[in-house]
DNA sequence: CGCTGACCCTGACGGC
DNA sequence: TGCCGTCAGGGTCAGC
């Protein structure tokens, strides 16, 4: 599912389409997402013009001057922008319509994403405790080296935790530590200053060239206009279990950490 | 506080 | 052909 250039991909996608545009109805036909689809929220959101999309994290914030729809795309979402008289398929949950005949659609699977209602001003608790964004300044090495210290979990889980930064889903999570010769598994804890400076710069070098890449096409991600990403093309680790490392040509290691498939070069990365 | 594992859900795929 | 187990890009939560 979508990792941090998915989101980002999908939120330049539908933009054009949403802003400035007024919401005409909301249609909810199963509302049973990660947490339940708020009865109200149709209330809320007719009627009302979309004057910003923003994203944080993997978070999609459709602002209006009467509050805010928080949109998680889970596992397996997708928002794309159907003409209104376009017949739902299977698991397109919900539709915003607008009042220009586009029509917003959110296609789901797992269930495992989010629709919800925030009023102006409020600091929902899914987003309170989220961590820098890691194309921002205020990310870098340093900050991940400072959380790190007396941590004795994985790097992986570490870099994954959207308390410490947010957007490193499990692919450039492999990504990023292959390119940085860490091995996934070493504690937090015990990598070093300098190897998180090289560490902070690949996660903001990776995630930057795969949101001007699209993100990463797998199984059925496509970004808000339609179109597939071309990042997949250039994995070095993630879904390669058992090939050559494109570096040395070992054989890569695919382990389970933390319920994760987790990929990594025992010669490049300690 | 930090860490681990269960859990939420549907679908695709491989082995038998 | 079907059945079964496993896995999939997300995250929360309980329990230790």
């Amino acid at each position: 599912m979508p990792e941090l250039p998915e989101v980002e991909t999908t939120r330049r996608g539908v933009a054009p389409w949403c802003l400035g545009e007024v919401v005409e109805a909301l249609v909810v036909r199963e509302p049973r997402l990660r947490w339940p689809v708020p009865p109200r929220l149709g209330q809320q959101l007719v009627g009302q013009r979309i004057e910003a999309i923003d994203r944080r994290g993997k978070y999609l914030l459709f602002r209006t001057a009467a509050g805010s729809l928080l949109v998680h795309l889970g596992m397996s979402g997708s928002l794309r922008v159907v003409d209104a008289g376009q017949l739902p398929g299977r698991h397109d949950h919900i539709d915003i319509r607008l009042q220009s005949g586009a029509c917003l659609r959110y296609h789901d699977p797992r269930r495992f994403g989010c629709f919800l209602w925030l009023e102006p001003g409020e600091l929902h608790p899914l987003l309170s405790q989220l961590g820098p964004e890691p194309l921002a300044a205020e990310f870098d090495g340093d900050h991940l080296f400072r959380l790190s210290r007396g941590r004795t979990s994985a790097v992986k889980s570490f870099i994954m935790d959207a308390k410490v930064v947010v957007g490193v889903g499990n692919i450039y999570a492999n990504e990023v530590l292959f390119l940085s010769g860490i091995h996934p598994r070493r504690a937090a804890g015990r990598v070093s200053q300098a190897r998180y400076q090289i560490l902070g710069n690949n996660i903001k070098q990776v995630l930057t060239s795969a949101v001007e890449q699209g993100g990463t096409t797998l199984r059925d991600f496509v970004g808000g206009d339609g179109k597939p990403g071309y990042f997949a093309q250039r994995l070095y680790v993630y879904g390669r279990g058992g090939e050559d490392c494109k570096a040395c040509g070992s054989r890569l290691r695919e382990i389970r950490l933390g319920q994760r498939t987790t990929v990594f070069c025992v010669t490049c990365q300690r």
